[in-house]
DNA sequence: CGTTTTACTATACAACCGTTCAACAGTGAG
DNA sequence: CTCACTGTTGAACGGTTGTATAGTAAAACG
């Protein structure tokens, strides 16, 4: 009598196994720099047989492009907190680190796509739609906040600022994470910030 | 009777070879990101055969060690300026963007090579060293601009905040240059570092 | 001029790349 | 249970990767 075989794979919704090898994905661009973001390297981080990425994606870039557009939509999400006026710098800048400061792994999840971004046109276009709709949000909070207090700013110019100053601080810490602690990262960006909307009274 | 025929290649002293072979590596980068920085790639561009790279360098990871290096070379060298001490915060600024807000091919050449710091050993030591020399230079220059003022302040953090504010201007020039121009870039950093330093008065 | 040195070329190589495709097998419908 | 559907496998593909190496030839030296 024949025993009844396990089964040789997982047969899943393909929403969820997109779902799995986009965390795969993000894995290996941890490990690996977008060297470390091949097909091998994925299907045998989420466990799958090779064949899996063109059927799901249809390539190796789409799959790229739909990596970008699950990290950038977990940022957007964490900035609907922002919705609430903030009441003060601290607030603000809580709102705004949120969960953004993540890992390490994350920082270099980001780097890597970065550099992609540059000479990869499909990624481009996905990051402006996203990029915009995350610099409107800042803007709108920092204007919220800069009301309240009875400051006149462009809202524009200190999103910008504070943006990029994240970003510098993100590279930073990302490149060398022996330089700076979150906590001071968090303390330089409210001082910086303190410091801008005061000028600017 | 035989003409005499035209030499097959150049034969010229391996320090000319190496930089000639840095500058190609430099142009592929900037062109392709860190998968455009293929042997093919290179000695196409730098009108050579494929062997030379090892023979000169050893490795083509050793190749992007030199690369580095001599890139941070020249932001070292253009910041010598700093030397002398500024005397308006238009200068110190002007000295610190000095060539370093270069073309946007540069740019994605950092971008590249940024990604790849965090997950190549090799890199991750030259950065280093480089790095603190960079950032030391600045502390210096706003320590001593800052004295001149009359002005207490920790040159360490608010070199930090401007070196932050620097790379996060560029990256966000970097991916989408329609957002920020050089002008605009040194004026919110002129506004940031002007606050800042009012501010610890 | 002939000799020596070594920068340089060109080929070969094994490993890996992304994509294609035919066959397999898990799963739900009937 | 049987069947149809399709998520999944795994081999095969042509092309590219970085490096090793044997041989070529340019230039310096005596």
């Amino acid at each position: 009598m024949a025993k009844k075989t396990a089964p040789k794979f997982e047969r899943i919704a393909p929403d969820e196994r997109r779902a799995r090898l986009i965390e795969a994905s993000i894995a290996c661009l941890a490990k690996g720099g977008i060297q470390g973001f091949t097909v091998d390297n994925i299907c045998h981080e989420a466990g799958t047989s090779r064949g899996l990425i063109t059927h799901h994606f249809g390539s190796k870039n789409a799959l790229l492009a739909a990596i970008y557009a699950a990290i950038y939509g977990k940022v957007l999400v964490n900035l609907e907190k922002l919705e609430t006026t903030p009441g003060s710098i601290d607030e603000l800048v809580e709102m705004i680190f949120g969960d953004s400061f993540l890992s390490r792994d994350y920082l270099n999840v980001w780097l890597a796509l970065w550099g992609e971004i540059a000479v990869n046109p499909a990624l481009q276009v996905e990051h402006r739609k996203n990029y915009a709709l995350y610099r409107e949000r800042i803007a709108r909070a920092i204007s919220a906040f800069a009301r309240g207090k009875g400051v006149t700013v462009d809202s524009y110019d200190v999103a910008t600022i504070l943006i990029s100053l994240i970003d510098g601080l993100w590279l930073e810490q990302c490149i060398d994470q022996s330089l700076l602690s979150l906590d001071r990262a968090k303390d330089l960006c409210r001082r910086t910030l303190a410091a801008v909307l005061t000028a600017a009274t």
